[in-house]
DNA sequence: CCTCCGGATTGAAAGGTTTCACAAACCTGG
DNA sequence: CCAGGTTTGTGAAACCTTTCAATCCGGAGG
């Protein structure tokens, strides 16, 4: 900026004018501060700028997992709310933990001492206590698809109870009575929740929790579907579920394929229920009934959330739920 | 710093000697300014930090399509290259223009502005003079999956023309003489060199260009996939290629779909080759045929260029081009 | 002709770190 | 006990902006 001054022949303060009130400068120096930015090259200097100015116009996404297309489409719906919001002075950067802790933390330290304007994350844990200290020191945090137990952040999160409830009420609907849970569910979180659901399901169709089937896997992707998928047809035909419902799109591709290398048919053999309702389900083998959560909705309330957090005084925290629906496909209907 | 100092009895320097050089401050004084850091709650700040010390930690890759996983697993390999360059010290921040030239071009400003280290890019348009300009300035730029014609940056792609031809070879001895040509081939570019391809695997078996059979869609999604497809059904019989050649899985995917729609059989009724083999090639309808790119490799590749250039001197650009090779599956295997 | 007013421009301080020359304290061996 | 060397610690400059009070200038009003 000094060098452009010079260049001008104007005083260093004209440029920062020039670049930051551009109406507060004559049209006859705006013009020759303008030409010496051009024939110089400027760059603005991001790091003063923010150094000095205090703020920062970066929003981060820290996603748990980037080959998720889950996590990508919630992403695509906090770039429009960002891009809603900032008249293009804001900028959304992804993250990918990969469902690693240390990995996770890595980046939150760096979006911390980057000072950015604010955090948004579904994270490897959401009861994690760095999450909450993040927030106490300043920078807000907003949880996504995922509900914290405290309450030091906004969230946005889907009821994934009532998610699975309805996912099984359909399959008992055409007829199912043994049904397998196939994911990675633990004491608490959205996996338990959606066989909490399953559960509650079966129970208001006066059948009891024994004629849920668990086959539990690592973790939510492809290979593991695949894996169950095996298990399954391993158990003798006097067990085993005619139905399944996976913790996720991804569990539910892999079964499909391990269904269709083992000439079982879905739906006749086993009927098959997914959760996200990822684009991929619909083109996939047998078209995927599915539970579609609001992907697009959640990103774009969680940054909405963030940027009220940000710019509005007197700031409430939030958990918002949103409510999914079963999109019924032949995985289902025989 | 300065009230960690303060609580420490120490001068500034020494927090930063502590901060930078542990080894140059006694174990003693050590402990008691971690003391301080912590009862203060001290957080770095990174943009004072990098506008002193000049260069930043920070690798940027701007993706075409953040919902493509082609893009998210080229993603991938970058993440894990710069986790065994930095020793931790080094992070990667994905943006996704979605196909958006605007986006792009205000991802870059931001990008420059904030000086990073260096940017890896999939640009919309690879000549762009933009990116030029931004290399000249200083920021290395190393193109990924595109292959520039000026000179000024690194680039790593894979052999598009070959992937084209061995496509449409394999169609060609599964006895397919009418194929279509599924993508948006423009003037230069990826799309065109596959069409190449499989242009020159038709002349090597003895058939002029006129047994390909263009449909050309608006861009490479599934919905353009589906709509080709009945495009594709709507032709006469008598010109009605017998076998498809998709420019992306996710157009393979949307015309598999359609095919399922219409009760057309694949491979019988149309044998179907994809590109990229993505995951989900592998658990679709039919589990599709696809051209392979070492995708983890072009993003580990991209990020070691840049970071070659960023780190060494006397840097002389490359341009890296990988081999794809065709995975047979059941869509085309009659 | 003078005063006053408003818009345009200037100059300097401030923001939090790194770096480097320098000073202080300590230790070694003679 | 001292010279010389090493280890620790210090202080101030520099990095590039933004911001704000102060100055300048031309013109309107008296």
């Amino acid at each position: 900026m000094k060098d452009v001054a010079l260049a001008a022949g104007v005083s260093l303060g004209t440029v920062s004018n020039v670049l930051n009130r551009p109406d507060r400068v004559s049209p006859a120096t705006r013009a020759k501060v303008e030409a010496a930015m051009a024939e110089l090259r400027f760059v603005r200097n991001e790091s003063a700028r923010q150094l000095r100015a205090g703020r920062s116009r970066v929003l981060a996404y820290v996603m748990l997992d980037g080959s998720n297309p889950f996590f990508t489409d919630v992403a695509a719906g906090m770039e429009d709310a960002a891009d809603a919001a900032g008249e293009g002075d804001l900028s959304l950067f992804l993250c990918n933990s990969a469902h690693q802790p240390s990995r996770e933390a890595a980046y939150l330290g760096r979006l911390e001492q980057q000072r950015v304007q604010g955090i948004l994350i579904t994270p490897v844990d959401p009861d994690a206590p760095l999450l909450g200290e993040i927030a106490r020191r300043g920078t807000p945090v907003v949880i996504v698809d995922r509900t914290p137990a405290g309450t030091t952040h906004c969230s946005v999160a889907v009821d994934d109870v009532y998610g699975g409830e309805i996912a099984v009420r359909h399959l008992v609907e055409q007829g199912h009575e043994r049904i397998a849970f196939i994911g990675n569910h633990t004491a608490v979180g959205q996996v338990r929740d959606r066989r909490l659901g399953a559960l509650r399901a079966l129970e208001a169709a006066g059948l009891g929790p024994d004629h849920l089937v668990d086959l539990t896997t690592a973790a939510l992707t492809v290979a593991d579907g695949r894996g169950a998928g095996e298990r399954l047809a391993g158990l003798p035909a006097s067990v085993r579920p005619s139905a399944a419902f996976c913790a996720n799109d991804l569990v539910a591709l892999g079964l499909l394929q391990t269904c269709a290398n083992l000439r079982m048919r879905v739906p006749e053999d086993l009927a098959i229920v997914g959760y996200d309702d990822i684009e991929f389900a619909a083109a996939a083998a047998v078209p995927l009934t599915s539970v579609r959560q609001p992907r697009a909705d959640i990103g774009r309330t969680a940054a909405e959330l963030l940027l009220a957090e940000t710019t509005g005084t007197g700031h409430e925290h939030r958990k918002v739920v949103f409510t999914p629906e079963l999109v019924v496909r032949a995985s289902t209907l025989r």
